[in-house]
DNA sequence: CGGTGACCGCAACCATTTGTTGCGCAAACG
DNA sequence: CGTTTGCGCAACAAATGGTTGCGGTCACCG
């Protein structure tokens, strides 16, 4: 399971998270509404729910003249999933890594003569 | 326990978790070694160093004129805790969102009256 | 001991992204 | 029917991720 990483860069940029987290809260919002409780303007906004809309993250439906978002559950359990991915991948090889050294160390430490472990 | 905007978007960058991921199966490189590996020239890869330097995930030894990088573990585990946080924290939104819409449809499905409940 | 090559840092430059301000337009509302 | 209000578009500024080019040491070899 590869990294998407169009969605994953989506979802690195801060401003961008916390936008996920208030239509999350909220149930949806317009670029006006989430910019009133975001330290940038309008426009910002607006340019940071087109890069959602593009990896999927993001829907629009019109109503009158507002333009509502709301986020797409499956998109984001999909990152989240990513997120997950990576995260344990790293804490994998953290944990080999530790008990190799761990091995190294014991045995340095009752004999001291072999050398001839291989790593991954 | 909120998010380290730093230390996220260092990791943010696709070239940069290759970069751990190189360094990780490999237990560390110089910006030369890394260049040969990535589709990036070594300037490229110098400043991603001193971007994951700055944020402690990983640190530099200098043997002879090399400069030789490794991960620090501690602050690679951390980074790894905070993706799974969001990640738990976007499913656990999801499930309640989820939960509701299909306590809704029940209630409408059965008689039609209530909505006294409240999310969060 | 002096030349050559490998590794590195620094600076200049380019493209993209992330933010701003300003403008104009169309829909809602009094 | 005029005025707000929400939105899109364009021009601009700053930061980031990339490049090329240059110069400086350190190591190695003849």
């Amino acid at each position: 399971m590869p990294v998407d990483d169009d969605l994953w860069s989506a979802i690195g940029d801060p401003t961008r998270r916390r936008m996920l987290d208030l239509l999350l809260s909220e149930g949806g919002g317009t670029a006006t509404s989430l910019s009133e409780r975001l330290p940038v303007t309008r426009q910002a906004v607006a340019k940071h729910l087109v890069v959602l809309d593009r990896v999927g993250l993001v829907h629009a439906t019109a109503i009158g003249r507002e333009r509502q978002f709301r986020v797409d559950p499956e998109q984001l359990a999909r990152a989240a999933a990513q997120l997950a991915d990576v995260g344990a991948a790293w804490d994998a090889r953290l944990h080999r890594i530790k008990r190799m050294a761990e091995q190294i160390q014991r045995r340095a430490h009752e004999n001291g003569q072999q050398s001839t472990e291989k790593e991954q």
